[in-house]
DNA sequence: AAATTAGTTTTGGTAAAGCAAAATTCAGGT
DNA sequence: ACCTGAATTTTGCTTTACCAAAACTAATTT
């Protein structure tokens, strides 16, 4: 089912998950976005977008948008499973927070086989999310796509339940910090107070925080 | 106290525990024996020996006997702890048997943290031994140096417990699956009922069980 | 002492990842 | 239509990590 044995490289499986989940939250990816998420220079993504294509991993269409071929997808989702369950492992069986058990999850999450994801998943009771929300990829294909928005897109009065951060927000290290010290969780109840778009700034209140993010942060969290 | 972070390569780490494990067990080490141990070939060992020396982590002897550096050690002994922390991880939290956790545990090894690891022995209790019964070495020098001895030392009628299997012993798959199969496991009673030089093996008996073995691989199990 | 065998070195490749710096192409804005 | 800034591509060079095959060295046997 899960197809051929072709030995990626956590190299390969960085970029191919940057693909995916930039793919979740744009609707064109193009070179110098991967690039800036994984922080590699020009040269070094192009390099990389060739080798990918060669193995047939990606797509590079003549309006250089990228996408991600089945065998790719498969890949990401694999690699993007492992990563929330080694989350999962962090947070609940060894007790890390929020934003070191992302940091950490980063380097396992290549080490994690078939077989130790199938134990971890087991041990876990085949949690659906991520600790910061992330629906969990399921091998078959039917994700259960969101029918969460960004905060971004919430009007001012609008009361709304925070659901995740995205992949790419779980990436902001400022981010994450600054929602794991006010509390701020899968489940939350968050008012969004004002939104000022001059300002490029959104503030909600949040049990008895009032907080003020930036848009483009805003952006990166879902909410229902 | 633990040193520089100069960011050390798995492979790197790879073959520290190695040249680390095979000193425990013989008495010089060459660099034929670490390659076939960790399975390169000689031209590729050779120049890894030569990064190795260049950064310090081993000295080379004319005699060509290669010994480990204080730096070497210490990363030799992080990564052996990291590896049987890691093996408890799988079998006692996981439920992994120990032939499966070994060969994972090779490669979650390297993406082990500091900051996980100490998570990880808390959480296991501080285990003192790794499900082999491997001692696990301890951030500073005294390592609990074995009164045991290997099981090819031991005369015919001797009467001895299991106490562990050495990392080099873990290599061998089939002597792990051998021994698993047979239920002999740390704190095991073995009476050694024969030895054959000639032959080159040694009969045991564990349990009800008649336990033939060879004496290369009897030298890789330690008693007591 | 010569021959065999086991180790070590040298030589000459390869592929994956990466970088910097320059050249080129593309997409908008006025 | 032109210019600018963003993106892509090319060129050239680095390090790590591996291999094969040949050359050399040391250690043992006969």
């Amino acid at each position: 089912m899960t197809g051929k044995r072709t030995e990626v490289s956590s190299v390969t499986e960085d970029y191919l998950k940057a693909i995916y989940s930039l793919a979740e939250e744009n609707d064109q990816v193009i070179a110098a976005r991967v690039a800036e998420d994984i922080g590699v220079t020009p040269s070094t993504m192009f390099s990389a977008l060739r080798r990918l294509e060669k193995e047939e991993f990606v797509r590079v269409e003549r309006r250089k948008n990228i996408y991600l071929t089945p065998k790719g997808r498969e890949v990401a989702e694999a690699i993007l499973r492992r990563h929330f369950l080694t989350e999962r492992l962090l947070t609940d069986l060894l007790g890390l927070d929020w934003v070191t058990a992302h940091q950490e999850a980063h380097h396992l999450e290549h080490a994690i086989s078939p077989v130790v994801e199938e134990r971890l998943s087991a041990i876990l009771d085949n949690p659906s999310t991520c600790p910061h929300g992330n629906p969990i990829p399921v091998t078959g294909q039917p994700s259960p796509r969101r029918e969460w928005k960004p905060l971004n897109t919430v009007e001012a009065g609008g009361q709304v339940i925070f659901r995740c951060i995205s992949e790419t927000g779980e990436r902001d290290e400022r981010l994450l910090s600054f929602l794991h010290d006010h509390e701020v969780a899968p489940g939350s109840k968050i008012l969004v107070d004002d939104v000022a778009p001059s300002l490029g700034t959104i503030s909600l209140i949040v049990g008895d925080d009032e907080v003020v993010l930036g848009l483009e942060a805003a952006k990166k969290i879902y909410v229902q």
